[in-house]
DNA sequence: CTTTTAATTGTCAATATGACAATATATGGA
DNA sequence: TCCATATATTGTCATATTGACAATTAAAAG
């Protein structure tokens, strides 16, 4: 074998490329469905919204590179999100400055501080409902909106075969907060006693025991008979896990064109 | 504005890569899934199996790169296939020479050239079952096993939901076909009279009309009925698209752990 | 014309889903 | 304490879908 560099390439042997990682983060919040953006405080696409993100250091990891820029933006460190990669986007012509690809992720969580300011970064981060941003009412920069609606779309489909929706809600959720999510997020209004069912025996999520529900009635006020806990299961690959279909109920909200 | 490059990096802000365009093209033949895999003729990974795939040019887009790979690999042009993008994959130390990302395709195809030689290209080009990757006995280059997992996953699942099947057959095909290229991708046994149920019933394919089925007795020479000719419907999202499921039969092949 | 082979359609029980009623368990006030 | 109110949770039942498998159709071969 040889030293340090086994197998040097010839270094005019292929074009450089900036390769970066930019984070579409999501959340619930104001009864909608929320996207982390922030505000360019320079060209090109001055005042523009874009999407968390930057370039890949010489030895990190694509996904550690968004991780790092997400916890810069948000300030969150050890972040509370679910995390997973969702393409490249590569066009020659997306950055007018040099030819930039950027690895896309997708991230869920369940809150995010009041005003989510940039640690430090440039411009200030807020979020933005994925409504808005769908009604092309945002001014995002390079392709970002092509990669928000895309992460929406991986997300909505995601949700109907697992237990993504959990990664809306807090480490214990009540089975009504997990239907918001599913309603917030698909635009659809669900049947409570149909999605209980749903919950209950779909095998992707679990009745937290500990601390469980009947029965924490520590500091609660509200009327109605207490709800029970829920988290979401292991996953244990392998298993059939129903999905959520049409769980719909007659006079809810408008269902989107899925 | 400015001119030529509106607004310049410093160039040294940012690290340079490589980026290359993989691509795991699969195709059925001799009733197994199969991988198309070049054999490197160079360190490092020298005698490796590898995917096709190169250094993605100045002013191509990704999806080109991966086209251009494929086509130069299979000497096939035009592609008579269906490429989609998979993942980045950039892991610091993925290539022992420097800092390489590479964008991973996947492609399925009815067919290829009895002896897919390398047009061109270094080393030959051939098709290995996918069978005998995923049980370890075929050493890959890189990453490019995780990469063959990934897509075979991602196909495996596409299935379920898509015409994607389709994309394995000839333009026009025969419900027998189709129904073999479920088996052959899943491995498993499907109900004939159930599958004829669901390719009719479920919206995501449609008879050929035209020079159909019963009655283009030209020179076929099988006992039994002739089957019926169906293509896959022009994709129309928006509609609900019935799944596969579980039309297994009884004594079948033993299902994969999924 | 009969046998053989494969495609296609039909039947029926077991499940799953959608709609909605009934019951359980809290809070708050009379 | 008892009742009205508000949720959560469980049940019921008609309908739709799925799995298993029988029956029918349409060709080739002898």
């Amino acid at each position: 074998m040889v030293g340090e560099v086994p197998y040097p390439y010839d270094p005019g042997a292929f074009p450089p490329f900036a390769v970066t990682a930019d984070v579409a983060l999501f959340t619930i919040g104001n009864n909608a469905l929320q996207a982390l953006l922030i505000e360019r405080g320079r060209e090109p696409f001055l005042g523009a919204r874009a999407l968390p993100g930057g370039f890949v250091r010489e030895d990190e990891d694509l996904r550690d590179a968004a991780a790092r820029e997400l916890a810069e933006e948000t300030g969150l460190h050890a972040g509370p999100w679910y995390l997973e990669q969702l393409a490249a986007y590569g066009s020659p012509d997306r950055d007018p400055r040099m030819r930039v690809v950027t690895v896309a992720f997708w991230a869920v969580c369940a809150s995010l501080p009041a005003s989510p300011r940039g640690g430090g970064d440039a411009a200030a981060a807020n979020l933005l409902p994925v409504e808005d941003i769908e009604r092309g009412a945002v001014r995002l920069a390079f392709d970002h909106a092509r990669i928000v609606a895309d992460a929406v779309e991986r997300i909505r489909s995601s949700m109907e075969h697992t237990a993504l929706a959990a990664g809306f809600c807090p480490p214990e959720f009540t089975i009504r907060q997990l239907r918001e999510v599913y309603e917030t997020v698909w635009g659809v209004s669900l049947d409570p006693g149909n999605f209980q069912r749903y919950v209950r025996e779909s095998g992707v999520f679990e009745p937290s025991l500990a601390l469980s529900a009947p029965g924490r009635d520590d500091t609660r006020s509200e009327p109605g008979r207490p709800a029970s806990l829920w988290t979401a299961r292991r996953t244990e690959s392998g298993r059939p896990a129903k999905a959520v279909r049409r769980l719909a109920r007659p006079g809810g909200k408008q269902a989107r064109n899925r």
